[in-house]
DNA sequence: GTTATTTGACCCGC
DNA sequence: GCGGGTCAAATAAC
């Protein structure tokens, strides 16, 4: 325990050291006739290195005081729409306990992993663990003018493959599945969900779960998809209404895909929808709007991941940016340099699993 | 030939 | 057992 206390609190350190360093250089760019992109590469970096310590505390919080936080953060006249906690107190108390230790192994597997190779029946548990658990979901609904021949649901400046659809019991409609089409080559993990409101048919609800670390944002418009069954609402005519609303989870979901932060990276997925203190305390929007977790993508106007709407790097630690197959790909990272694991080469091998 | 979509089957949590 | 989410073979589109 006293090991794992260590390279935490050694981490913590170098997340904060960094972050005040970037900080630092950022002062000195300021009054430089530097461009708004490195400015913003640089704030996105302070940022993302506070991200990595306030969930490195998080992580390491006791049971009690994340309760605690829980509590107050609930309360809280800003929060807006977290999830109910259906559960006895002592029932989150013993899922509290449970995720905890859960989180830490994960964690710890990794950090403290002596092994060349991570066994994959690990990385498979933790990833459908930190997936299907702790990946950060928001939901948007989206309202479009089908009238103008748009036949489908608004193109959001990624690239969607389409992977399944599925006629959801209670609802009129179907719902589709969609994952980001650079899954296979960068190991990117977002998925969304779409589905015709049945209030409005001409609104869609969609469902974003995940972070893009592909790098293929809305700027880059690399995409497959046939113009005519999506609608980029980046650019989107007069006509096209879109209504943003009911951002029901993670309105700091990290989303982040510059290119930087997939170097430097990012806890993008360690956002956790079922963790009653992140999502409240850390992940609730007046946590956001008012302080640290704000991400920069959601701030600056020109930046390079000039989000429409308030993606965030938010607790991201490192890309494992790994090129890869169909299998699932771990899609939360952390700065091996901050932990004192040097080498870039570090075999995470998610390939083959 | 390659890539995207469709759709029935399967998996897994509740 | 049910229902939501994903897989993967078949098919369509380019």
């Amino acid at each position: 325990m006293e090991s794992e206390k260590s390279w935490e609190q050694h981490a913590l350190v170098n997340e904060l050291i960094e972050g005040m360093e970037v900080a630092r250089k950022l002062k000195e760019d300021w009054s430089l006739p530097s461009s708004a992109d490195s400015r913003n590469s640089l704030l996105q970096r302070i940022l993302s290195s506070y991200d990595k310590a306030l969930l490195i505390l998080k992580w390491n919080a006791p049971i009690s005081n994340s309760q605690t936080m829980h509590q107050e953060s609930s309360q809280s006249p800003l929060s807006i729409q977290t999830s109910p906690l259906r559960e006895h107190p002592k029932e989150v108390h013993h899922q509290q306990l449970k995720q905890n230790s859960k989180k830490r192994f994960v964690l710890l597997g990794y950090f403290n992993s002596t092994s060349q190779h991570i066994q994959k029946s690990t990385l498979y548990t933790c990833f459908f663990f930190f997936f299907r658990k702790m990946v950060p979901k928001w939901t948007r609904h989206v309202r479009v003018n089908i009238d103008n021949g748009f036949e489908g649901p608004l193109h959001d400046g990624y690239s969607w493959r389409k992977y399944g659809q599925k006629d959801i019991l209670s609802a009129k409609y179907p719902r589709s599945y969609y994952r980001c089409t650079f899954r296979k080559t960068m190991g990117c993990c977002a998925t969304k969900q779409v589905q015709r409101s049945e209030e409005d048919p001409n609104a869609f609800d969609i469902t974003y779960r995940g972070s893009h670390t592909c790098c293929k944002g809305p700027k880059s418009q690399d995409t497959k998809e046939k113009p005519h069954s999506n609608v980029d609402f980046h650019h989107a005519k007069p006509s096209l209404t879109v209504e943003t609303e009911n951002v029901t989870a993670h309105p700091l979901a990290s989303f982040g895909c510059t290119t930087q932060d997939n170097q430097h990276s990012l806890f993008s997925s360690m956002v956790l929808e079922n963790d009653p203190f992140s999502q409240t305390s850390l992940l609730s929007p007046n946590t956001a709007e008012s302080s640290y977790f704000l991400s920069p993508s959601f701030l600056v106007s020109d930046g390079v991941c000039n989000k429409p709407w308030p993606y965030s790097d938010a607790a991201g630690i490192v890309s494992a940016d790994t090129s890869t197959t169909n299998s699932p790909i771990f899609d939360f990272n952390f700065s091996l340099h901050s932990v004192g694991i040097e080498d870039s080469k570090f075999p995470f091998d998610a390939l083959d699993f």
